[in-house]
DNA sequence: TACAAGCGCCTTTTT
DNA sequence: GGCGCTTGTA
């Protein structure tokens, strides 16, 4: 490992009271706090299990133990506490959960679980979830928790609508009553316990770790705050990294001004910033300035590198999403051709949606990428059904995964039944599966209902008692079985259910992985830990180590760095973005401090992309240049214009299509054709697709020869597909057969030529 | 009960 | 443009 500069060896050898350390991009700040901590351990002799080293990612956690591991050795860093705020807590409440007031074995909720207890209470209160969308509720709610406010606090409080009050209280019962947390409640009871000044458990806490330290510290909330403030209330060595310029979460409650109050809170503590950058070219370092140059508020520093200039930074201006796609994938091949590993490599882009056109893309040519977010294994039905299952053995109270198996796979328990057993579990203040079995117990029903609920309850009980004799994916194979989930996939035999087997698989193969891990670490593997494992595993955990390039958002991006990087669409509006919410200053200066997140992610060659027209969520708008942009200087960059007008491109033909337009003339072409397009949509019927439609009205007129086995088709839900059967019997039935999805008997209308 | 179609919804970023 | 819930049908 290389020598550390100056400020940086300040940084890591500094080790009593609170320390400050604003770490610009690339200025090396892992370095630090590896150092920091080998320091503490091999100078200082602080025992690993008293050194608390708060993390943005289990990933970054993982790096920095593995490189501990070289400098002290592995049965230190074994020790050693290092995660999430989320997962450090979840760890913590599992020893102090009785403080907390939760069972041992809570499970923890995701969005998914959070916005199903919120439609039941909705439903239980007659309220229109129109009024009052789950999300909504749940925004404010997860809002005033992260400032540290339970129902209860707020109850004397003028301002608060009486019916979401009422909803923020039923969701903690429901919560309680389920043993079951929320990603806040991690943080918001541990705060609590640490706090405590009466409780053993509090002063243990407070005692218990004698150097805290957190990295992205300007990402972090109140309730975090509050929590690492009392965990080193005793030794009052705390120390903070982080760049007040790359706080970019504050729509999830972070505050910048809590980095920058740091010193005002504790004037004693010593401050250190890292300028030097070393990680990008010249060029980089100095389009990186300049976007970040025109932020209001800023703790002054002068990030400064001594590197080549290196190349220019690229601006390309291209018609549509499509040539944009289009581009990255020449950039992509040019790269690997010049020998960038593909690893290397990265795609940005500000939102989700925009990455689909650059898949397809990527994936017509061939080129290995992997998506880093989006989670979308997880939530597959039968991977959240399996999971659902597991969740419910360990712990029975959690109506959520309860009502989600209840009658999956279908054993004739119906939406009446399942409410007359809810209804028996609210009037007894009982969790559902206590009601269920009490009302079995107390042979309360009668009829189907009774075989039915018995067979249920009969079921989980086997389960359970099996439960302490298997492996976690012992037990998982062994729900499969016994539930008949596997056999039912089985006998259903089609492509789509072999799919699901498949992803089942994976989900037990994964719950291995968790087992082997495990046994390395010499801890026990418990369902437990893999269930918290996989609920607050970040986008970047998730991301495998193989040969492909990446695909990921600017916020999943924060902390890594590339070779390569290619920004997309830079145009006002899509980054910065602007929600339907959005017009602050202050949504502003945070698209602008994303941006600065962004370049400075590239070590040697950054693109940065922008589109004249773009398609996202179904929409075409045509597009300004993005203001950061502009604040690129000129001295860094080399831009590159359109070769082509812009066209509205709505279908799939445009893909093949070789027409080049004539070159663009001035003003009145374009603004032809933004009115031709306007026009175009504006005389569409909402959902209808002008073109596709048209072209295979015209095939079906022409009836035999139009649709024939072989051809590829497309359709709404299924995606791609080839026919494989055509009938003829007044209309046209078409039979086709869709990867993942196996055969369907489709009415032709509702397929598209592709 | 299962499947297909229709409809309305949303559409930032994530632990 | 896609998802999930609801509706309609066999």
């Amino acid at each position: 490992m290389p020598e550390l500069n100056a400020p940086q060896a300040e940084a890591a050898a500094h080790t009593d009271g609170p320390l400050l350390v604003f770490a610009g991009a690339g200025s090396g700040k892992t370095r630090v706090i590896t150092f920091r901590i080998a320091n503490l351990l091999s100078q200082h002799r602080v025992p690993p299990y008293r050194i608390l080293a708060v993390t943005f990612t289990n990933k970054a956690a993982g790096e920095l133990k593995a490189r501990l591991e070289h400098l002290a050795g592995a049965d230190v860093t074994r020790d050693l506490w290092a995660g999430t705020f989320h997962s450090v807590c979840a760890r913590l409440l599992r020893r102090y959960h009785e403080e907390a007031g939760l069972g041992p074995r809570f499970v923890i909720y995701d969005e998914s679980d959070q916005k199903a207890v919120i439609s039941r209470l909705l439903k239980e209160r007659g309220l229109d979830d129109r009024r009052m969308p789950p999300r909504w509720v749940l925004s404010k709610i997860h809002a005033q928790k992260r400032e540290g406010h339970g129902p209860d606090d707020l109850d004397a409080q003028t301002g608060f609508d009486a019916e979401w009050l009422d909803l923020f209280k039923g969701y903690q019962k429901a919560l309680h009553a389920s043993n079951a947390v929320d990603f806040e409640d991690l943080i918001v009871l541990a705060m609590r316990v640490a706090e405590d000044p009466e409780s053993a458990a509090g002063r243990d806490l407070r005692e218990r770790f004698r150097y805290v330290l957190v990295d992205e510290f300007q990402d972090t909330n109140i309730t975090q705050y509050r929590l690492v403030r009392a965990l080193s209330a005793s030794s009052r060595n705390l120390c903070v990294v982080g760049d007040d310029d790359q706080s970019i979460y504050r729509w999830r409650g972070a505050d910048v001004r809590i980095i920058r109050g740091f010193r005002r809170d504790f004037p004693d503590a010593q401050v250190v910033k890292l300028e030097q950058n070393y990680r990008s070219s010249a060029n980089i370092v100095k389009a990186a300035l300049g976007v970040i140059a025109p932020a209001l508020e800023r703790e002054p520093k002068q990030l400064w590198t001594d590197a080549a200039l290196g190349e220019p930074v690229r601006i390309r201006t291209v018609p549509t999403e499509r040539d944009e796609a289009a581009f990255i994938v020449r950039t992509v091949r040019a790269e690997l051709l010049r020998g960038v590993d593909p690893k290397g490599i990265a795609v940005f882009y500000r939102v989700h949606a925009q990455s689909r056109v650059i898949e397809e893309a990527l994936r017509a040519e061939n080129v290995p990428y992997q998506i880093i977010g989006g989670m979308r294994f997880f939530e597959r039905a039968e991977v959240k059904d399996l999971v659902a299952y597991l969740r419910l053995i360990d712990n029975p109270k959690s109506d959520a995964d309860l009502l989600r198996v209840i009658n999956v796979p279908a054993r004739g328990i119906g939406d009446k039944t399942v409410d007359r057993v809810l209804g028996a579990a609210a009037e007894r203040s009982l969790s559902a599966f206590e009601a269920l079995s009490a009302l079995v117990r107390e042979g309360a029903l009668t009829g189907a209902a009774k075989t039915k609920l018995c067979g249920f309850v009969e079921l989980m009980a086997g389960l359970a008692g099996a439960a302490p004799g298997l492996l976690p994916s012992e037990l998982a194979g062994h729900v499969l079985e016994a539930t008949g989930y596997r056999s039912r996939l089985r006998e259903e035999d089609s492509a789509e259910s072999d799919a699901r087997l498949e992803n089942l698989q994976e989900l037990i193969g994964s719950i291995r992985e968790y087992e082997e891990g495990a046994a390395a670490r010499s801890e026990p593997p418990t369902l437990s830990g893999w269930l918290e494992r996989v609920t607050l595993a970040s986008a970047v955990d998730a991301a495998k180590d193989v040969p492909s390039i990446s695909l990921m958002t600017v916020h999943a991006a924060k902390g890594l760095e590339f070779t390569t990087v290619i920004l997309t669409g830079l145009e006002e509006e899509t980054f910065p973005y602007r929600g339907m919410d959005s017009d602050g200053i202050d949504d502003l200066e945070e698209e602008r401090r994303l941006a600065y997140v962004a370049v400075t992610r590239a070590r040697e060659r950054l693109f940065i992309t922008h589109a004249e027209a773009r398609t996202l969520f179904g929409r075409t708008s045509y597009k300004l240049a993005s203001r950061f942009l502009r604040d690129l200087p000129d001295e860094a960059v080399v831009r590159e214009g359109v070769q082509r007008t812009p066209y509205l491109s709505s279908s799939p033909r445009d893909l093949d299509d070789e027409y080049s337009p004539p070159p663009r003339p001035r003003a009145p072409a374009w603004q032809a054709a933004v009115d031709q397009a306007r026009a175009r949509m504006g005389t569409a019927r909402p959902g209808e697709r002008v073109i596709d439609r048209e072209a295979f009205d015209d095939l079906g007129d022409a009836d035999a020869v139009a649709i024939r086995p072989g051809d590829r088709v497309r359709h709404k839900q299924f995606g791609r597909g080839v026919v494989e059967r055509v009938e003829h019997d007044g209309s046209v039935t078409v039979v086709a057969r869709f990867p993942g999805h196996g055969s369907k008997r489709l009415r032709a209308e509702y397929l598209e030529p592709a």
